[in-house]
DNA sequence: GCGACAG
DNA sequence: ATCTTGTCGC
């Protein structure tokens, strides 16, 4: 697929004001409501898959995103999964043309995001993108700014907290399935207190001294906070980070490989 | 000035 | 993100 709003496609080469100008612009658009074209309770993978009543063109299609990086490219990777199986995998390579920079990361990983789903044949129902969404200094991360540029639902899943602040602290050991609401702070353009997203525990050992840290998961365009989480709770097969997240880091993981 | 900061 | 073997704990 290919961008709706090709003004938004990130470009490296603009100032950061320039970039920051473009967030702002892309938040304006991000819708961070439902508005998917499927039944969330439809999505089936992980431990819920092939237990699917609707046939196949009825069940939603998830696609992970994920990016590794060798020299100075990226390898975009993208795995179409429906009722938990994969039906396509694509990849794309693309020069990476600035260095990371906290806030800024679309500029640096989008046009390798971007050049992969052009190559992408299905239409996906919702993207799982690595990082966060509305998380965000000005509540347009990398999910969010891939979400609206292709005009795609999509949701963040990050391993660590760029922004916000938890509504409770955050325990060194949270229970398995447990949530705690992200609250924009005065870091955040959203007004203080709005709900950005969520830390949750995805997978938590039974016992011991030794503990997983929460997925901090965010609405990046056309889903809610709630939703977002009840999204990725149903890609997760037993693992810290969503099946569809999974499988798209392997397969960057071997095509940077193939680089090599 | 100080601290904080996805991948 | 990436550089990397063994190793501590379940």
């Amino acid at each position: 697929m290919n961008p709706v709003r090709p003004e938004f496609v990130p470009d490296p080469s603009l100032s950061r004001e320039q970039m920051e100008a473009l967030q702002h612009d892309i938040a304006e658009a991000a819708v961070f409501a439902d508005d998917l074209d499927f039944d969330p309770t439809d999505v089936r993978i992980g431990r819920h898959a092939g237990q699917q009543t609707l046939t196949d063109d009825e069940s939603p299609v998830i696609v992970g995103v994920d990016q590794a990086f060798l020299d100075d490219r990226a390898v975009s990777a993208i795995v179409a999964l429906r009722d938990g199986e994969v039906i396509e995998e694509v990849t794309a390579v693309e020069p990476v043309e600035i260095p990371y920079i906290p806030g800024l990361l679309s500029f640096r990983e989008g046009n390798a995001i971007l050049a992969a789903f052009e190559r992408l044949s299905v239409t996906p129902d919702l993207a799982v993108v690595d990082g966060s969404g509305r998380i965000h200094f000005r509540e347009a991360g990398l999910a969010t700014h891939i979400g609206v540029t292709l005009d795609l639902p999509a949701v963040g899943v990050a391993k660590n907290l760029l922004c916000g602040t938890p509504a409770r602290s955050i325990p060194d050991r949270m229970l398995e399935g447990e949530r705690i609401v992200i609250e924009a702070d005065s870091e955040v353009t959203a007004p203080d207190g709005t709900v950005v997203g969520y830390a949750f525990q995805s997978r938590q050992y039974d016992s011991g001294s030794t503990s997983i840290n929460p997925l901090y998961v965010s609405p990046g365009h056309r889903i809610s906070a709630e939703t977002a989480v009840d999204v990725v709770e149903r890609c997760c097969g037993g693992y810290k980070l969503p099946e569809p997240t999974r499988l798209a880091d392997r397969l960057a993981d071997e095509a940077k490989a193939e680089l090599a």
